[in-house]
DNA sequence: GCAAATATGTAAAACGTTTTAGCTATTACA
DNA sequence: TGTAATAGCTAAAACGTTTTACATATTTGC
């Protein structure tokens, strides 16, 4: 367990000052004109004793802490950990380090964590915003801290955001039952108004209307797998004439699965199925189902891509940059018509 | 874009020393004997221009940074992401923050973070160590810095570890099979030595042995579900005897089952399958297969516990607590019988 | 041979806390 | 009245960096 060794150290033991060392360490030595030689001797000195700067004291002098605060709806959703792992492999390329916490979609506990973030000085986030969390973003916004948001976005705050086409995406999705066949085609998904169901729901409802069907909406307040399962069973025995079912999320989907599994095994043959976001499950299940994929790579690189930017500017640029990416139909059933 | 404030303006505000806002901050107002009117005006004050302390320079002085440095081998793998979830649970509600990351399961990236953690002050780890990390580990708990294995650990270093009872799991599981009339039983898994994987191939072969069967063992070189997919497809035709797997991850079965499926669908009707690591798709696949469920939370509870046992703790105590947990059986398969 | 330019380096402040050691005024006690 | 105890508060060092502003010696140009 021995002393950790300090700048200070170092320069005491070579007879130099700390401001030397210093500007050796930080690459700056021919800018400062240090001889090479004593550029040498530092840097031989600083290897053998093995020193590592302290970046607590570095954070303090600085004002940077080379870390990212990253907040998502549940790290242990598949599609969040997708997204996790591509921003955390960009963030260390650029010499960051992630720190995250899953919000449960919880505004209190989000707010709680952008205060612990704020403390700690992390310098940049990137937010997946439950509802109400707009003043919270926006002061950070205004505090010169760069915020992206990720997968949906805060209504009426100027911050960026990279999320996908969810409405055109809905649409074509239920275009597509369409085509094949199905006439009642149901859309199910969460009791929640913020922008990315808001706008499936649009793109659902507006293929529905075009091509003079009826809408069927189902909203689930989705608590658990098993209570979601029962609220989508009872939902389907009042809705017998169902033939379609788009789900907005990929674990709406994954209880409606288990419901339709439960009463009537036959259904799931019949039954068209779209879901959005795509899920190992669906290219195994029997039948394999189609699904909107999200691609979470080109997700994560946006968003470290545009926080990246915003860091390295130092005006405060206001231009907000909104970012709108394409889903992929991953076509699998080729039962995907009557 | 307000200046931050910081305990000096305060101080200086309210016309005292910077000790005594220090103080009551700190609750250590009663301690100090600081008067209740004082008290009770500087947090007045506090509140009303809503100060926050800097983490960073609380850090730097106390050299306690309320931080954990988790690795994991990929935070976007299910198991992992859900033990990630619990950890994350229990430290924020014990004041800590976690920074993660994935290894990729490669010694060196392991490495390198090690060393940032080590340079960011992070004040415990909570590690799934790759194979060679022997050394960092050690270097580790030699400078008194708490470290909790989960999952695997490295061997000959006396650092905690919570892992599952992986020899016995696997004994139990393969003699299900043999029980359920299968007799030429397959054990697929990676080509790692790590304790682990050696424990559950032990249990496994000890299983068949007592049953005077012929083991059967394929080493995949998981590099991508695709060319772990071709690998299986190819030791299937290879072993056309075989009619019972017992698969030593989840994702080695996931590969297995689309090999299957992809060739004779027939086929995963009448092989005995079981897993490690429950998964969703097991549950919803047809048919639904059988798994050895590794209890997340619970593995995540102990090993936080372990760790903000040890933090707390002044004196380092050298004695190792090695934790094995029962897995759960998720028999499923009714099918799992001849 | 002397001013200016250049080469090589350093002292000290600052970042925002915590904590040790101590200071002054009042009260208690004999 | 003198001394000890207590109540209430504070000065200053320390944590480990970065950075501004300057110091000293050497070389160059003429």
């Amino acid at each position: 367990m021995k002393k950790k060794i300090s700048i200070n150290d170092i320069a005491n033991q070579l007879g130099i000052s700390i401001t030397t060392v210093s500007f050796i360490l930080n690459g700056r030595a021919k800018e400062k004109r240090i001889s090479e030689a004593l550029v040498k001797k530092v840097m031989d000195f600083v290897q053998e004793v093995n020193y590592k700067p302290s970046s607590l004291a570095r954070s303090l002098r600085t004002g940077k802490t080379n870390t990212i605060g990253l907040l998502v709806e549940d790290i242990s959703d598949p599609f969040f950990s997708a997204i996790a792992r591509s921003i955390e492999a960009n963030a260390y390329q650029n010499g960051y380090k992630i720190i995250y916490s899953s919000t449960g979609n919880d505004t209190e506990k989000a707010r709680e964590l952008i205060m612990m973030y704020r403390e700690r000085h992390v310098d940049g986030y990137i937010i997946v915003p439950p509802e109400g969390i707009e003043d919270d973003i926006r002061s950070l916004i205004d505090s010169g801290r760069p915020v992206v948001q990720i997968d949906r976005y805060a209504t009426g705050v100027e911050a960026d955001y990279v999320v996908i086409d969810n409405e055109r995406s809905a649409y074509t999705a239920t275009q597509h039952l369409i085509d094949n066949g199905y006439k009642n085609v149901a859309f199910v998904t969460i009791d929640s108004k913020q922008p990315q169901m808001a706008d499936r729901l649009l793109g659902y409802q507006k293929a529905i209307q075009a091509n003079g069907l009826n809408a069927v909406v189902e909203e689930v307040a989705y608590e658990s797998s098993i209570q979601a399962m029962q609220q989508l069973s009872g939902f389907l025995d009042k809705q017998p004439q169902l033939d379609a079912i788009l789900f907005a999320t990929n674990y709406l989907c994954v209880s409606g699965l288990k419901a339709m599994a439960a009463r009537d095994h036959q259904m799931l043959q019949t039954m068209g199925i779209i879901s959005f976001d795509d899920y190992e499950l669906f290219e195994l299940h029997t039948p394999s189902i189609t699904s909107i994929s999200q691609p979470t790579e080109q997700i994560a690189e946006h968003a470290i891509n545009l926080l990246l930017t915003r860091l390295a500017q130092t005006d405060t640029d206001k231009t907000q940059h909104k970012i709108e990416l394409a889903t992929s139909f991953m076509l699998r059933r080729s039962s995907l018509s009557k």
